[in-house]
DNA sequence: ACGAATGTTGCGGG
DNA sequence: ACCCGCAACATTCG
C-alpha cells in the first residue's frame, strides 16, 4: 500500500518522537521481518538515532554507526507508542528506546521489515531517481522513457527508474496526464513527458499535505489514516463517471496489476 | 464456502 | 530487453 506520500507521512510523523533517542532493548517477534544481519542485531543497542528521512520507499532510520532501511512493502505500520502494547496479534518487532518510548513495527501480511546497514549504498544502487531530486527532471524522464520500449504503467512501477510511485498514484497520475497506460514508453510524446512530469511533483505535493491515501491498512502516528483517498480521480472508481468527460471508467489488468482508465479522454 | 483480489518486490523463464 | 507469472502472507470480498 504504502508509496512515496505514505512513507514520508510516516517519518514526518516519527521524526520528532525518535530523534535523539537511543536503543535500550530490542525485541524481535518473527525473525522474517530483519531481511539481513539477523546474528548482528545487538550491534544497534546504546546507538543513537540522528536522523531519519526517505529513500524512494524506504524509511531510513539513522544511527551513529549504521542505518536501518524499513520497507513497508504492503501492509507494513511503522509507529512511535509510549506504551508497550506487544501483545497484538501482527507485531513483529519493537526497538524501546527509553522508559515510555518504542518504536513498534506492524505487518499483517509479513512482506514488510528492515535491513541493517553500514551506508546506503545497497539501497541507492537497488532503485533510481526520486522525484524529489534535482535529477528527475522533463529531459530527463524524455530520455529514459524514450530509451525503453516499455508498457509506460510497467516502466513507472519500475523502482529502478523511478523510486516512489506506485499503483495507486500512477493511475492518477496517468489519468491528469491524459495518457493510456498500455502505450510504449519510447511512443510517449514531448508534451506528454511535459504533463507526466508535471504531475508526478504535484500529486505526490498534494498526497503528502494529505498524509497520504488510506484505502485499507495504511495508517500512521497513533491509527491516524491519509485523506488523499477524497482527491483520487481514478483508482478504486470502475463504473463511475470521469470526472473529465463523464465516460465510464473501466478496470482493466495491466503490468499484473489492477488499472483503472477512462478509454474516453486517456489516449 | 471458496476462489479472487489487495496498495510491493524479486525471481525465473520464455 | 521486455513481459509474464508466481512467490512471499493474511485478510476481506463477492
Amino acid at each position: 500500500m504504502p508509496e512515496l506520500p505514505e512513507v514520508q507521512t510516516v517519518v514526518n510523523s516519527l521524526k520528532s518522537h525518535i530523534l535523539n533517542k537511543s536503543i535500550f532493548k530490542i525485541k524481535i517477534i518473527d525473525r522474517s521481518v530483519i531481511y539481513n544481519n539477523y546474528d548482528n542485531f545487538h550491534i544497534l543497542i546504546n546507538q543513537k538515532i540522528i536522523n531519519t528521512f526517505r529513500i524512494g520507499k524506504y524509511i531510513i532510520i539513522q544511527l551513529n554507526n549504521n542505518y536501518l532501511a524499513f520497507h513497508l512493502r504492503m501492509t507494513g505500520y511503522l509507529y512511535f507508542s509510549k506504551k508497550n502494547i506487544t501483545p497484538k496479534k501482527h507485531i513483529r518487532c519493537y526497538l524501546q528506546l527509553n522508559k515510555n518510548s518504542f518504536l513498534i513495527f506492524e505487518d499483517i501480511r509479513r512482506f514488510g521489515g528492515f535491513y541493517i546497514l553500514n551506508d546506503l549504498s545497497e539501497i541507492k544502487n537497488k532503485i533510481g531517481v526520486d522525484p524529489f531530486d534535482k535529477r528527475f527532471s522533463i529531459d530527463w524522464l524524455k530520455i529514459g522513457l524514450n530509451n525503453k520500449k516499455r508498457q509506460i504503467k510497467s516502466l513507472l512501477l519500475d523502482q529502478k527508474f523511478i523510486c516512489g510511485l506506485g499503483n495507486i498514484y500512477i493511475d492518477e497520475i496517468l489519468w491528469h496526464s491524459k495518457i493510456l497506460p498500455l502505450r510504449k514508453s519510447n511512443k510517449i510524446k514531448y508534451k506528454e513527458v511535459k504533463m507526466l512530469h508535471l504531475f508526478i511533483i504535484k500529486l505526490l505535493n498534494d498526497s503528502i499535505k494529505h498524509h497520504g491515501t488510506t484505502i485499507i491498512n495504511f495508517k500512521y502516528d497513533n491509527m491516524k489514516t491519509g485523506n488523499y483517498k477524497k482527491k483520487l480521480k481514478v483508482y478504486g472508481r470502475e463504473n463511475k463517471k470521469c470526472f473529465r468527460c463523464n465516460f465510464l471508467i473501466s478496470k482493466i489488468k495491466v503490468a499484473g496489476r489492477s488499472t483503472h482508465i477512462c478509454t474516453n479522454c486517456q489516449r
